[in-house]
DNA sequence: TTGTATGCGTTATCAA
DNA sequence: TTGATAACGCATACAA
């Protein structure tokens, strides 16, 4: 490897000061044209670039913003970095991407080295942020990291810590989902996957169940069919849901993923959807477009997500005030895997 | 934000000097029992965390490797990234992840940024590094890089830059499909997808080509149709194909999306897949196994090709030999998209 | 084994 | 407007 040219070379070669160059790499301060443009001929002709990280060390910013998630393979975490790093980049920040696989322990790890490279800020979604119950340990690494560097967390809460949020309102995703099977003449509805004690599935369990019980739609126990978030775990708990006798007209996922699995175990058993049962999903990932049919949702507006978390971060370190709580709204998006219900169930 | 501690804090506080606070840090160095107990005991009180860009600057490694790909929703790069990251964090690296949605000059912005930020290492895959006939500017500007940084590319080449390469054998991987389709009864043949100009489609559409004539397989002009990468393309290029008289009994995708796409037209225009066509993809992403049917591929071994690529530039860094070119083996991944031809065509 | 002094490459401060 | 000098926080050569 090329040793790097710094600084002083330009100068040397300029017949200026190292600070001259420096003001015409930073734009801070008045250097007259002349010099200026020499120097900045001088970097071009020998494709000087400037050390960012000992820039970092007087500057104190990394121009790096860590972005802490359970799994970028899943397309709603993917679509939402993808919008934040767009945005970033726009400001002039590079991410750097941890993904936890929901791992506390990898979590720990990623948040300790975050903070060792003095990222400028940390969004942080899934995980220990999603727990229902926040566990103190895992609250007071959290706070601990809060007073080094901005943190954002995305779609949860931690009890105790008074982080700023930016997150969807699932709750009311759920009932536009209601509303909208209710409509379509269900009164039966079953739920499906999604881990109890992680808020992702109890806010939009209760939010069903609630709904439910206003609309009187009927919501038998054994058409709840918990598992994970995956696309097997839809595949699973649909399967189970099924193999009751007593069947509802529709079915709700905790989210596409599941919605998925739900509809290739349904078609599997050679229910046609949506004219034998109704499904839905949540998020809106592009995946529902792709299926046949493609699944009805709701958008959580992954872009805003991404663009919204960023926004907060850059604020926070560049000392302004923001809003503690931001939610996105959500949308209802109608697809093809829900029709009127005209069965005799 | 609270202000960080250093090593003086630290080296005051247990009466030491930073130098021995350094030592036990590092571990490079004897430091007695004693004070070194002491210290970290400090440390751990403080929940001090050593400033790694501070550290970068002298150690010359920031431990951090930069990842330019065209687009993380790809669960294609998806996975690799996460394998990558997952045998990069073993090693004591994160990554920057650079999405460039396959623009030159975005590949040229991250280019700079990564080696201003000193990353150890850069590995790239898509866009230039794809393009059959490599563009001069491209090819200096890579070259500059290379100069500076470890740089690896995945699934690509570049005229003219003597870079080090992971790469899959596509054109393996396609004759796979060929005979494994020949061997079901099918003497006609399709292609879709793509954009002529990309390795990616060149080297497979010659190698499906190259196969077809060797297994005296038919394959009109008006069964390749040439798109993108995308689904959009899959459905696009598979309506095409389809609206032609005289069909061919198969028809392979230039990868999985397209495949998907090319599903989810043929199931629109009342084909049954495998029965009426078969349809095969490339790549293995976790998608073809969601499908009804379950998409015949080939698979790329994305966990290989994302562990070796970080191998290949961590060694690099560390001053080790590598091997210039390493070839990830193909495999056909058998599922429900084929089937045996019985039609008259 | 320990401490002092120096350097990494840049920006910031201050005096000229 | 410019340059000399210090400072960022750490690791390391060298001296003790």
């Amino acid at each position: 490897m090329k040793k790097a040219m710094t600084v002083y070379d330009i100068a040397k070669e300029a017949g200026v000061s190292p600070s001259t160059v420096s003001r015409v790499l930073t734009g801070n301060a008045k250097v007259s044209r002349e010099k200026a443009e020499k120097v900045r001929a001088i970097i071009k002709k020998n494709n000087f670039k400037p050390n960012a990280i000992a820039r970092s060390l007087i500057t104190r910013e990394s121009r790096m913003i860590g972005v802490i998630l359970p799994d970028i393979t899943n397309p709603f975490f993917a679509s939402v970095f993808l919008e934040a790093e767009n945005y970033a980049m726009s400001l002039g920040y590079s991410l750097l991407l941890c993904n936890s696989m929901g791992k506390t322990d990898i979590e720990s790890m990623y948040l300790r080295i975050l903070v060792e490279k003095k990222v400028d800020g940390i969004i942080m979604a899934g995980g220990r942020v999603n727990d229902t119950k926040t566990i103190k340990e895992h609250a007071d690494e959290v706070i601990e990291v809060m007073e080094q560097v901005p943190f954002v967390i995305v779609n949860g809460k931690m009890t105790g810590v008074d982080s700023h949020r930016v997150y969807t309102d699932e709750a009311h995703g759920i009932e536009q989902l209601v509303d909208y099977l209710y409509r379509l003449g269900h009164r039966r509805i079953g739920f499906i996957g999604g881990v109890k004690g992680i808020t992702a599935m109890d806010i939009k369990l209760k939010a069903f169940l609630d709904s439910a019980k206003e609309y009187g739609i009927e919501c038998k126990n054994e058409w709840i069919v918990p598992g994970s978030f995956s696309i097997e775990s839809g595949i699973e708990s649909m399967n189970e849901l099924l193999s009751n006798r007593d069947l509802p007209t529709a079915v709700m996922s905790v989210n596409d993923f599941t919605a998925l699995g739900a509809l290739k175990a349904a078609t599997k058993r050679g229910f046609v959807v949506p004219d034998d049962i109704s499904i839905t999903g949540f998020d809106d990932i592009y995946l529902t477009d792709i299926m046949t049919p493609a699944i009805t949702t709701v958008s959580q507006n992954m872009m805003q997500i991404g663009r919204t978390a960023v926004d907060v971060v850059v604020n926070l370190a560049n000392g302004n005030k923001v809003k503690k709580n931001q939610c996105i709204k959500t949308s209802l998006v109608i697809k093809d895997s829900c029709a009127i219900n005209s069965s005799k169930r």
